[in-house]
DNA sequence: TGTAACTGATACTATATTGATATCAATTAA
DNA sequence: TTAATTGATATCAATATAGTATCAGTTACA
């Protein structure tokens, strides 16, 4: 069970890339190459992005991306949402029957609590605190073998 | 993004009815007519569920299915893994470098710390739980219209 | 002892999701 | 003018999920 899928990862990292370099216009190929995304779907991914207002994009020649929002003001639930679809646990088991007090429902109620529980987590995590944390580990951006 | 497939769903409701029934065995045609799960792909999942030692199973006319752990024992988690694979949220981010203190590195543990509260959370939840808190809730096992 | 009600095992098909590529028009810096 | 770029969109391939079909073997019981 994957929780995080490619487009996702990829998105973060573009994003990690265009925080860490902000005020400049960093071009698709850029980012394909340096972090090794495949080039077209980046490009799709980053309209994708744009048309949700957290990057902007700039024609022609050294043209490229720029990030929109504050770095902290993306938390990785969004992403998560816009690239997978909002999380949701189950839909409602028992659904051939009707349930006689559903906003009681304990079922219900324990398969939601951790449905909030997970999202909780994933809007606390920031592309800033991605960078932060980044940064403080290896004073600059770098990754695993993994 | 669901958390939940129909495998792990169909696993869920065929248990919870087992689970009430204990001491006696359940024929895969009574589950899937009562729960509305597809006969033969919930036959593929009580199969899977025997492996891992769950049920327990009496061929012939008559037969069926019987609990073979108490439910109690039975976290979700289990049958996310079983049915999903373990969960894990993403695989490890810049693989393309080398990460100098990948013990250490926070990415990586932030990823993980999540990692582990979704996991605690399906783990807190067992069949016993659900199985009392249906029963609690209505008297009888009783479901919804969604 | 025959047969209907069952499970065991396995192969197959359909559909949806994810991941990736290709193409061409429009824009812009140099 | 042209090379470097994004915008827009169509298409394809790979994988995962969901569901079906078939046949052999076992057992209760009429
Ligand atoms: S980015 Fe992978 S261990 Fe650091
Ligand atoms: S089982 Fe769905 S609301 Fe109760």
């Amino acid at each position: 069970m994957k929780v995080l899928t490619k487009k996702t990862d990829y998105a973060i990292r573009a994003l990690l890339m265009l925080g860490s370099k902000r005020g400049e216009y960093v071009s698709a190929k850029t980012i394909s190459t340096d972090q090794d995304i495949p080039y077209q779907f980046l490009r799709g991914l980053l309209q994708e992005m744009i048309r949700h207002d957290l990057i902007v994009s700039k024609e022609g020649a050294q043209g490229g991306f720029m990030m929109k929002k504050e770095p902290d003001e993306i938390p990785v639930a969004q992403l998560i949402e816009v690239f997978q679809g909002k999380v949701q646990v189950s839909e409602c088991m028992f659904r051939k029957q009707i349930c006689a007090n559903r906003s009681r429902c304990v079922l219900r109620h324990e398969i939601m609590r951790i449905e909030q529980v997970v999202n909780q987590e994933f809007d606390k995590l920031t592309i800033g605190k991605l960078i932060r944390d980044l940064e403080a580990a290896n004073g600059v951006t770098q990754g695993c073998g993994e």
